[in-house]
Parts: structure tokens; sequence; C-alpha cells
RNA sequence: GUCCCCUUCGUCUAGCCUGGCCCAGGACACCGCCCUUUCACGGCGGCGACACCGGUUCAAAUCCGGUAGGGGACGCCA
């Protein structure tokens, strides 16, 4: 029965906001960068809002002054955009709300649902470890609940007086109906010492004001939820729908962090992964379309389901980011990648001035590279030649015959018109026949005379992409090398 | 400790709602073979899972109960 909601595909608001259209949000707190967690939970708001023709907002949750930095909300902005996650309001800032919030605590506190205490963070936290050492459930003991006094100039905190007795539940999109006892949920703080808002309180707020219908957010937050609709009914405002997306964990399932690696979007992208390759893996992460794999942007939102989302946890998983990104590549417009390979191939020093046709170059890479980094390293051959050769390789033939294929290789090339891959591919066959060589020793010697070491694009490629005269100069560099020994 | 959630190949997952088509399908990784002048790409094949125990049923990965394991939350952080 709890399915029954989340096997609905085309109608998964059936009877709730059936008429009003569907407003969503991602809301990141601004201390630090956005984490892939972060961005799945971004994809699934924005790819359910844009199925539906709805409303994707952006609103940083900066509450917290103390942690929150403009270098964490320009990074997080930068990660949306490179993502291709595009809002249509925001972003809006909680800390320009702080007037509205106060309102709302003002009112509360009027109509008696809300309370001052005047307990000390010291005496909490004491109560607090006492709690857990004996087993309870830490919890707010309501000292200051009932207290009819009201000390003046004592700091103070304002709490909600929460429901007691009887349960809280809701259905979640993704994991169905989820309940709560009342007796588990205290009475939260809902307004600071030194005035200020908390996060719980802030967030109904906003999503009522805003009015979103549909709240997409990280499984970490499903105990929050019961104490938040205890404040949307309070405050007498709609409850919207929830839909808790699980976790994603490291390789040895816990909770993903710096210690497994990079975590930051954009560490991702100067790695030299492609957005729309991150994109795909992090769609399929938790998600899924019968057996199918590889997804453009307008097939997710074709596609995506968030009844369909699963309900357990997930691994990160390099391996699999990686074929994606080979695929990507590998499909990708060479133009385009080129331009994306050149603060790649700057950090190899190597500049692209007075050398092959960058886009050649690309073409040549495509298949042989998982990301851009590795496809920059695989073409620094191409701008700076060889200044030592793998000798190892090299070791594998004797003298006097790399010296006659270097030099019946170069006497064919400089006969001949510069031709394509398969003209190059002939005339390489054509030197083995004359000479009764075998391929192996004719390309071997040759690729390494070029690129230096045996693992490189194939001759032809590489041939026609130095173009002849390059060609000539190196090999002639390398038969040198070999009189020499 | 208390509460909430989760559990299919090493990993991501399909199937579960509507039991039989599943001695469980796909993908990544891994292994082997083929292609091949290297490295790759590609093709073919292999390895490999229903956490456990009971129950219901002619029949259970699918329904019910329990156990174990994992994760999350328990803040004047968000």
């Amino acid at each position: 029965m709890l399915y029954c909601l989340s096997q609905l595909p085309q109608y998964p608001f059936q009877g709730v906001t059936i008429m009003s259209e569907l407003r969503v949000r991602f809301a990141p707190s601004p201390t630090g960068y956005l984490h892939v967690g972060g961005a799945r939970t971004a994809l699934f708001n924005w790819l359910l809002a844009r199925k539906q023709g709805g409303t994707f907002i952006l609103r940083i949750e900066d509450t917290d002054v103390e942690r929150s930095t403009k270098e964490s909300v320009d990074a997080i902005l930068e990660g949306m955009k490179w993502l291709g996650l595009d809002w249509d309001e925001g972003p809006f800032y909680q800390s320009d709300s702080f007037p509205l919030y106060k309102e709302y605590v003002r009112k509360l506190l009027d109509a008696g649902k809300a309370y001052k205490c005047y307990c000390t963070s010291e005496e909490l936290d004491a109560k607090r470890n006492l709690a857990m050492q004996e087993g309870r459930k830490p919890k707010y003991d309501g000292t200051c609940r009932e207290r009819a006094d009201q000390p003046e100039g004592q700091p103070y905190v304002v709490r909600f007086r929460a429901p007691q007795g009887g349960v809280t539940a809701f259905d979640d999109l993704i994991k169905g109906t989820i309940t709560f006892p009342n007796e588990e949920l205290d009475d939260l703080i809902i307004q600071r010492t030194d005035g200020t808002p908390t996060y719980n309180f802030c967030v109904v707020i906003d999503d009522a004001t805003m009015r979103i219908t549909t709240v997409i957010r990280g499984d970490d937050h499903v105990n929050n939820t019961p104490r938040q609709i205890q404040l949307y009914e309070a405050l007498g405002f709609p409850v919207p729908q929830f839909a808790h997306v699980p976790m994603i964990l490291g390789a040895d399932k816990a909770r993903l962090s710096k210690r497994h690696g990079a975590t930051s979007v954009i560490s991702y992208r100067d790695m030299g992964y492609l957005p729309e390759a991150l994109l795909n893996y992090l769609v399929r992460l938790g998600w899924s379309h019968g057996d199918d794999e590889i997804f453009s942007s307008e097939e997710m939102i074709q596609k995506f389901d968030i009844g369909n989302v699963g309900r357990s946890a997930s691994v990160f998983n390099t391996e699999k980011l990686n074929w994606l990104n080979a695929h990507y590549i590998k499909t990708g417009d060479p133009a385009r990648l080129a331009g994306l390979l050149l603060p790649h191939l700057s950090a190899h020093e190597v500049t692209t001035l007075n050398g092959p046709d960058l886009m050649a170059v690309v073409k040549t890479l495509q298949e042989r590279a998982q990301t851009l980094e590795e496809m920059a390293e695989r073409a620094v051959f191409y701008y700076n030649a060889p200044v030592s050769y793998d000798e190892a390789a090299l070791a594998k033939f004797d003298k006097e015959l790399l010296l006659a294929v270097f030099a019946a290789v170069t006497e064919k090339l400089a006969s001949a018109p510069l031709g394509d891959v398969a003209g190059i591919d002939a005339l390489f066959k054509e030197v083995c026949t004359e000479n009764s060589w075998k391929m192996g020793q004719v390309g071997q010697p040759v690729r390494i005379a070029l690129s230096g070491g045996t693992q490189a694009p194939g001759i032809g490629e590489i041939v026609v992409t130095l173009g002849v005269d390059e060609t000539i100069r190196r090999i002639q560099k390398a038969r040198e090398h070999a009189a020499g020994k």
C-alpha cells in the first residue's frame, strides 16, 4: 500500500497539489563547496521541475552567520552552473529574511504556541549527557514550558510548544509512510539567545512563504520533518509533500566525505570530467529507468520519476563515472572538447600555437582517454617532441633494423604526397612488404620515434596529424639516437 | 542508549505493489578469447547476489512475523 503513491508516475501529486503548479527548491548552506550529494539533490529537484513545468528555486540557508561564507556561495553557484542546473527564482538568502522570521516567532509567542526558555546551554548540555548515559532519549525536559515568571533582563531562547501525545506522520514520496510518536519530539528552539532564528523554523517559514509544494532533500532530514510539520500546522500553513533522497556513501559504506577522495563537484571539473558525465552518473545513483544507462539531459527530464528513486543509500563508484566520462568524450564534439582541453594542456606546459591543429589531435585521442586530464597527458607529444625514448621498448629491436626501418620509412614518406590516414597506413604496409618486415617491426619503432613511448594513437593518425615534415624530423632524430648506441 | 530508515552479484541497479514468465536481467569493475603495428575502441564469453530464520501458499526475491547487520537523527549546526 505504501508503494501505491510512488507507483503512479504520471500522477505523483494526485489529490494533493493537482491544481497548483509544482514548486521545488534546493537549499544548500554555504559552509563549503557543492558536493556530489548536494548536486544530486539539486538534480532531482531540477529534473522534477523541468519535467512538470514547475519552478525551481535556489535558496541559500545562511542563518548560521558564523560558518557561512561568500566564497561558499560562489562555489555553490559555480558548481550549479557548470552542471547546467539553472534555477528560476533566487538565489534567496535567509539572512535577508530575519525580520520575517522574527515576526512569525512573535505570532507563535502571542498565540501561546511558543514560550521563552531561560535554561542555559550549560544546564541543557548536562541534562543531555545525563540522559544519554542513562539510556534515555536526550530531549528537553520542559522546565520552562509552564513557568509563569518572566525574569527581567535574563537571556532566553524561544521554544516551540510541541504537541504532546499522539503521532506525526507523513507520506514520503520516496520512502512511504513514516510515523513518529510525538513523545519523541521535544520543544525545539526556534530563536536563539542572540535573537536569531534556527534552521528548522526558517525552513518552514521559507518553504511556506515561497509556496514550495514538494520538498526534496537529503535523507538526513527525515527526523526534522515531523517537527517541521508541527510548525506548519501551528502556523496554519499547508504542509508540502516530502521526498527524502538516500545518502551517498564511500566505498567503506560510511557517509561520503573528503577522506574518500574528491567530493566537490568543481574538483571533478578540474580533474577533467564532463558535466554531462557527472550528471548522468548522479542521476543513476539511486534511480533507474529499466536497463538504461546513458541519459542526455532531455532524456533524464523525460524519464525521471521521483517515485522510482531507491530507498537505500548508494556507494559512489568512480570506475563507473570514468566509464561514463569516457563515453561522453568518445561521442563528444571535438571542437568543444578542444576548448575544454586547453587549461589541462597549459597545466602540462603545452602551447598549441606552433603545432598540429588541436581538433585533429583531439580526434585521435577521443577513444583513448577517460578524462580530459588523461587526454592532455596523451596529447603532450604532439606539441613537444620527445626528448627521450622508452629505451626498454627500443631495446627489443636490433640497431641495424632500427636504422634500416627509419631510413626506409623516411625515404617512402619523402617521396609520397601527404595522404589521409588510410593512405599513410598503406604506405607503411608497402615498406613492410618491400623489406619483408612485419608490421610490428616497423610500426613500433616509428611510434617510439614520434611519441617517445609505446602508447599512442595509430601510426597513420599520428603522421597525418603531425605532418610529414615534422614526422621526418622526429624519425631523423631517433635515427641519430639509435646510431649513437 | 532512544527513535527513524534501509538490506538483490565487489559496485550501481531491474524484478517486489499486481506471488508462478527469475535455478534472478542489465551496467561498471574483474578474467578469458577475438580484432589489432602499440595503447585504446569494439565484439564474444566467463565469474558473480535475492542478509538470516520461521510462517502463509500447489508455488515466495516478491506476502506476513521475527532476528541480525548497516545508515541516519537525537545541537542556542544546517
